[in-house]
DNA sequence: CTGTTAGCGCCTTCAC
DNA sequence: GTGAAGGCGCTAACAG
């Protein structure tokens, strides 16, 4: 009567027994069968496959001392674009040995921290970290972290090890300058709760107006202090946004500020809302309204009137921080620390005045223009 | 010179060591502070604390033949639903040990094979998985693993070990039902591509239209045969849905049967595409054409006019999953391997056919009736 | 290319 | 309530 305490699968000693070889020829086998001669490889194989042998990852991480979890921290599951960079990260990983775990931070910095601290002690193979603003605790934590650590979706001059992302404020403030171009004037800012990225945004919104010298405070449902905002309405705790809350913002708005001609909206659901707000109140989009979103989701090329956004490139970043992961595993150098993926301003129907506000069948047809700031990959 | 390969971390033996107690102790001190004595206890803790001791995850694991990880698959991280799903099961795990990894096997039963087999490598505490339509294999890698394994977002007669879900099939057969109720004659069925959800969906669809003997198979986008749909358009491989989709199919579908009055989508974002394109051709909703989707999504309510729909409680459904997976680690006997955690209509005015077609300012409002199934938990 | 030896850090077992 | 001994399954290190 033996005191082992296993679950009683077979182990690679079990293997190894069987194939008549030593365990860590078994190991490098199933690890990388270039190291191994065919035919011992093939005596592995036939005996791997006649035991049902399954590896033990727990026993290889301890071995190693490094495990194939891959931390990812997101501040959202039920925002779309965390979604499609999640959807870009697994892509990315395919059918590679890396497994994705992921933590939901809930744009809380204190909760962010408790979760790296979690995901450290499984000695993860890489960390992808969600935007700039960890505190003080979680920086030290990832950079004395033993492994790869990809920063996304924000751009910084100081990234932890590398970052890649796009610049919130230069998007915003070239889909502001549209609306300023095609003849709107009066333009809000429509938002409900603001992470560093929407204030980003907001900057790049309100530097654009400033430049045009048309802004007024009194247009943004944001105070005039933009670090410290104070929201109006029933939704300032809520951390997504919902079409419900795009409604009642923009009347908000408009209650303020009649005059308002069109709004840009720090996501293209608060852009929904606005524009069944329009459509309830008998507002032809765009002649006597014009309406841009941020992120050019799905429904705002289906949208009637077709809506205009700001495309980010979402897929591409999640998909790319993997790569990038990926190629410093293997011990390739990369040396290029910032990745601006880049925007495009995307132009619709919801933006075009010169637009005929009869049908429009063709919703699905191009846009009416797009305008690059840089090649991008391909975003699906 | 030593020969150890460790990372330099302390270890649970320099913290005895420190503390000058056995290892065991400092095990026992961390897993369940009760077991020790409260001196022992602050000296460990003092000393973990000196040392910035991180326990490692690996070790524990391969040692207790146990993980902590808890392996979650889903078909699909783009839809909405699945993120909901998703924060339950976060919000069920709350600031527990227990940590999540997500596999997403795209409606593809050959990659959940491999997704499964992968997870089992990790000895999980837990697997949640989607669905009832596992492969044989998958079938019996659940039924032998060494731990709870709860099914979701469906029922079964015969679950691996517990489910909980609802019926897909009663679910759209209700909200049929109501489209008869209040007139619609000429309803049709809107669907991309097809899971086995879907199919249970359009199944409740025929069953309430042959019930009220005005069933015609030339209104669905599917074939006749309710087994192997043979789906129209470009759209036929897409696994997810979008407003464009809608717009298409429904198109499709007037093209076939111009005298179609109302569509039951099998999806919310279907229905909004079919929204959109009523819009574009002018047409009244409710009073020309009604419109009733599937999930209730936030835009359902928003929309102008408010859209019906069935409401899924999916939030629920991952939070009730993790409570159940918890409490059988914790050895808690749960004796109701089936939990139906129903379904609401929520009947609005994109379906009311009295529904005055002027202004709706207040789509905010309640739904004009909700009708419950069964009681349901706050859903979030 | 292959094997031997020993260690990864923690926990189970069993004795005290 | 506490501790000593040894195993969990695999792999790094070094030799051959």
């Amino acid at each position: 009567m033996s005191k082992r305490r296993t679950d009683g699968r077979p182990t690679i000693a079990d293997v190894a027994a069987l194939a008549g070889v030593g365990a860590i020829t078994v190991s490098r086998a199933l690890r990388d069968p270039s190291l191994v001669s065919d035919m011992l490889r093939e005596k592995i194989d036939i005996a791997v496959r006649e035991l049902g042998y399954v590896p033990n990852l727990n026993a290889r991480a301890l071995a190693s001392t490094r495990s194939d979890v891959v931390g990812v921290l997101v501040p959202s599951l039920t925002q779309h674009i965390f979604a499609d960079v999640l959807r870009g990260i697994y892509d990315g990983i395919g059918h590679t040995r890396l497994h994705i775990q992921v933590g939901n931070t809930r744009y809380d910095l204190d909760e962010e921290e408790r979760l790296l601290a979690e995901l450290l002690r499984h000695k993860p193979a890489g960390l992808i970290v969600s935007g700039i603003d960890q505190n003080a605790a979680s920086r030290r934590m990832l950079e004395k972290a033993n492994c790869p650590v990809i920063q996304i979706m924000d751009l910084s001059d100081n990234p932890v090890n590398k970052i890649i992302g796009f610049s919130h404020h230069n998007a915003a403030k070239a889909m502001t300058r549209h609306l300023i171009e095609v003849g709107y004037r009066r333009i809000g800012f429509l938002s409900g709760w603001m992470n560093s990225r929407s204030k980003g945004r907001l900057s790049g919104y309100v530097e654009a107006l400033e430049e045009a010298g048309i802004f007024d405070p009194r247009l943004t449902n944001a105070a005039g202090d933009l670090g410290a905002l104070a929201l109006r309405g029933s939704w300032d705790k809520h951390q997504y946004s919902t079409p419900a809350m795009g409604r009642e913002l923009i009347s908000e708005l408009w209650n303020r500020e009649p005059r308002m001609d069109a709004v840009f909206c720090n996501n293209d659901v608060l852009a929904l809302g606005a524009l069944f707000e329009c459509q309830a109140r008998d507002l032809s989009v765009p002649n006597d309204f014009g309406i841009a979103g941020f992120n050019d989701e799905d429904f705002m090329e289906a949208a009637s009137p077709a809506m205009s956004s700001v495309r980010t490139h979402r897929w591409t970043v999640g998909h790319d921080a993997v790569i990038a992961l990926r190629r410093q595993l293997d011990g390739e150098p990369d040396d290029e620390r910032i990745v601006d993926v880049g925007f495009d301003i995307v132009k619709r129907a919801s933006t075009d005045r010169r637009a005929q506000p009869l049908r429009d069948d063709d919703a699905a047809a191009p846009a009416v223009a797009l305008q690059q700031t840089r090649a991008a990959g391909d975003d699906r």
